[in-house]
DNA sequence: CCTCGACCGTTCCCTAAGGGAACTGATACG
DNA sequence: CGTATCAGTTCCCTTAGGGAACGGTCGAGG
């Protein structure tokens, strides 16, 4: 079946999300950003099969999220350590982690806490523009064909996804030149 | 095979991966949040087999992120359009962005560039401390249990991620007390 | 020497999810 | 009437995921 590959689309979603739209994926990074290294505590930790474990950190060595180091010979064994490739996948984990305390928690209140020791508080991930430093919300964001755009003149700015907009609102949304352009 | 339900366990990385870490989840999100509605439009812009859009459209809607709303009588149409749970993930999207524009990015440049329209620049994700507003770095962060933790004195700050830790560290990682706790 | 346990995978089997493409159904248009 | 639009469904086939058992290498213990 080879789930359909959207490395290659002209979309740096599409392509983070070719890796990362995996659970097991983003539930192994979080083991590795706690400081889990051997395959038998990710496997213990998470409860994933053995043999799913096996791909996915191999999926994650190739792709160079993790490293895979050799700590002791005889027998020669490995583990994996975050590189700093892996390591900023962090704050998309706690970006997570803020959404899903304020739309997945219920009454009891979160589960997790994370503390920020360069402060010493305890905190939730904020993305912010890294222009004024705002926090960004969907409504004030467009997106515009960058360099690497394929065809360079192609203007895919978004429309309005505000959802007071009126019924039988413009269609064909994404794709306005019927060009077939996967983003 | 119904793939290991991670939406209980008592972390909220887990229960955000449950839902986010699929990939068509994450693109059809990102449709969404460029102003896409229409399932016509979802399966032509993704190239998304239109049975796995369905169940995708209805899992966004049962959670929440999307609303279905009737746009048409005669026959009876409906849309898809972002709530507001929906339209905050956006910035999880933002900060994946952010992400692959600096690691999977080749020398041609990023494809696409986002505009805050608020400051009116181009502008990258930067995800920052909601107590201090510095951007957080794995190594900056423990995590430890909040109110919602099942186990209340379980303490599960995180061990040291550093790769320059010397060979044979400690193993045992995530789960100090070996009490099977899936987090 | 033999066994046991730690550690890291690999193999096997079965079911379910994904991809492709055709088909349904209601309506509007010319 | 024939065609087009839109939103799903259904069918068929391949592949990925889950569970569990098996393999291999070594050190420690009796």
């Amino acid at each position: 079946m080879t789930r359909t590959d959207t490395s290659g689309w002209p979309c740096t979603i599409a392509r983070s999300a070719d890796l990362l739209g995996d659970g097991w994926v983003l539930l192994v990074m979080r083991q590795a950003c706690l400081g889990v290294r051997r395959f038998e505590d990710f496997q213990r930790s998470l409860g994933i099969g053995r043999k799913i474990l096996t791909i996915r950190l191999k999926r994650l060595v190739d792709e160079g999220l993790l490293g895979r180091v050799e700590y002791q010979h005889n027998p020669v064994r490995h583990e994996y350590r975050l590189t700093d490739k892996g390591r900023d996948v962090y704050p998309i984990l706690a970006a997570m982690a803020a959404w899903g305390d304020r739309w997945l928690t219920g009454p009891e209140g979160t589960p997790l806490v994370l503390h920020h020791t360069g402060c010493d508080h305890d905190m939730q991930a904020v993305v912010v523009c890294s222009n004024c430093a705002e926090p960004i919300h969907v409504r004030e964001m467009r997106a515009k064909a960058g360099p690497g755009y394929p065809r360079p003149d192609n203007d895919i700015s978004k429309l309005d996804p505000d959802d007071e907009a009126p019924p039988a609102a413009t269609s064909a949304a994404a794709n306005p030149e019927g060009k077939e352009i996967r983003r």
